[in-house]
DNA sequence: AATGAATGAGAGTTCATTCAT
DNA sequence: AATGAATGAACTCTCATTCAT
């Protein structure tokens, strides 16, 4: 009963950590103040820095959370099915499901891409090795037509991505299970899934 | 003969500009400070005010210039061939075009989408409706296969600047021309571009 | 055989103040902080203030202790020999022996005379107070030649810091005990000592 | 007419500097704040940094530019006048002139040896390496008495130093022509000045 | 007595913008 | 048009001190 009192009571550095993320896609890093994150979050300014060491180290720190959490989701989802044709679907779909599950850690993680955040290295596992290996492995079985890895994570991370900024600026009506289909479905025709039948680049269904 | 005296003869503003492209792609545009933008383009900091409002508005007027540039190839390229298939493929080509010819240009718009460029409006006409427009038109025509056109044109989209930003960024290497020519053909199997021989959903090549 | 149980029986207070010695000496008291001193006392930051009322009153009763503490020693090892030019030469000795067995402390006061500590008013007897009296002895029997008893405080005071500072900053190599005997009989040049044979004074100049 | 217009006209950055040595002397550095400087000097908070790169850097620089100027009268002085006694009652007398005469910086520079600035790295010629050179010579030509330079040195400055300290601090109120012959014909004493008669050393202990 | 998270006033510094020249 | 010194508001961050536990 003395676990969890109010909203009030919740640690501190998850209010920060939320107050952040609202005003950074919403602001930018620079654009946001510590001040603001402070009010947001209902502590002091000082506080800030008994959970993180400057703005900067909060913003990196948000990064590298959302981005853990969502390739966390990309793998997972794709782990529970078996077959690349299936594994790319579920992942299509779990990137979608990300997106509208948690849309403000998704708008940063996209930001951090072109943003400060961008020079920060990793050298962990990225949302986009799922997708490089899941079609690398479609690719050598015969299942997808014959083409560089790479080159087709881009073009189905590309295709996500546009239709969810598409549908999030308010470009594009398409109903939310629709879109997802259509992507999933495109992705294939993209990648010449030829529903195992025959050899890859027929393509018709 | 009085074209071109020297370098530091071409309009200040010009070299502002210039300057300023360079700067803001680099370090973002809070990121650069007038005094980096005056010290470049060999001007006083004043003058900057002399040819531009503000910072902000020489980011934005920067931006919407390279906006109706990038627009206006894409256009031009677009309308000098005929049927939706040739128009779409030449579009794609102009993209990767621009993209390799004015890096700065191209990196500063995509930069723009996700900054504080974002929420300056614009009623102009923008890259996106050029493909919106040809992809709709090659679905009236029966050459697409049914689609919404603002769909199909985020994904034809999505996977062009995909390719472009994996490439510039190291993790695809595949030559230039071959990823344009592997880009524009992708985007032909997502709109189910049948050849233009029976209906539209077949798409065997 | 309770008297001392472990490194951290031991005073509280006494760590604290222990650990601000060192800290102070090595960055000053503004650039010491409350963290610092805690962490390296093993107390926290709060235990301070049960012992000491501010940051500022530490440093005092800090400065307080040691100037008493010096000048005791002074004043013992000067009261344990008879007649003036003993007792100055008690006092040079035990002036460059507390610098020897306490260097913390010694800086500390040294520093105390020009920073903060500086304006703190003290009614109390001071180290220097002993050279006064015993040069003031000294002139009124006639072993040192006359002079002002402050201003010959103030030279042999003068040569004795200055050669302990030359010699901790390593600008100075002579061994401890010559440099300690050199200054002794300096300081009975400067104060005009005739070795009891013959009026103070002869000297002629 | 138009070189001089008021007081308020001269150089800012130097009368920042003007504003900043009265206050570090009064409060020390870390003690003095940027805004007091700024209100003192005139000028804008902001405008301190248009002449220097930080706090720090104006400390620094104002040490380095007194302790230049100290050197300078003090070899100066001494360079008028042959003769390794007549050198040494020169610099005695610099030494008390010029801490008459800028009695702010003279206490700025003392300061400086017990702060911060302490640690900023040196090989220029210091005030101190006059004295040694004096010494030195002296003790070479037989005049003085044998002992080491840096020593003497230590004896000559530290009477000095602390003669001055004395004085300023009230507890010394020699007549300040008195002080100076004093302590001059006191360095001579504890450097075993012959006045040339005979070989040094003569003082027989 | 002991703790250490929370505070908030205030520090040094930056920088877009102005304006007298 | 061009300059660049001056501005001052606003920023990030520090830290002595408090106080609920």
């Amino acid at each position: 009963m003395e676990t969890q009192k109010s909203v009030k009571a919740i640690d501190p550095g998850e209010r920060i950590q939320s107050a952040a993320l609202g005003l950074f896609i919403r602001k930018g890093i620079t654009g946001t103040t510590t001040k603001e994150i402070a009010k947001k979050a209902g502590v002091s300014e000082g506080s800030i820095y008994n959970y993180f060491e400057s703005k900067g180290d909060l913003a990196y720190k948000l990064f590298v959370r959302y981005m853990d959490e969502f390739r966390g989701e990309l793998q997972e989802k794709a782990s529970s099915v078996t077959g690349p044709a299936e594994k790319l679907s579920a992942a299509v779909r779990a990137f979608f499901g990300f997106a509208e599950k948690e849309p403000d850690a998704y708008a940063y993680i996209m930001i951090g891409h072109y943003t400060e955040l961008r020079k920060m290295p990793d050298d962990k596992k990225k949302p986009r090795d799922i997708f490089v290996e899941i079609i690398g492995e479609g690719v050598r079985e015969g299942v997808f037509r014959g083409m560089d890895e790479n080159m087709g994570a881009a073009f189905v991370i590309g295709m996500i991505t546009r239709a969810i900024l598409f549908r999030t600026s308010g470009m594009l009506d398409t109903p939310y299970g629709e879109l997802v289909e259509e992507t999933a479905s495109s992705s294939m025709r993209v990648l010449g899934f030829n529903n195992g039948q025959h050899p890859a680049g027929t393509a018709e269904r």
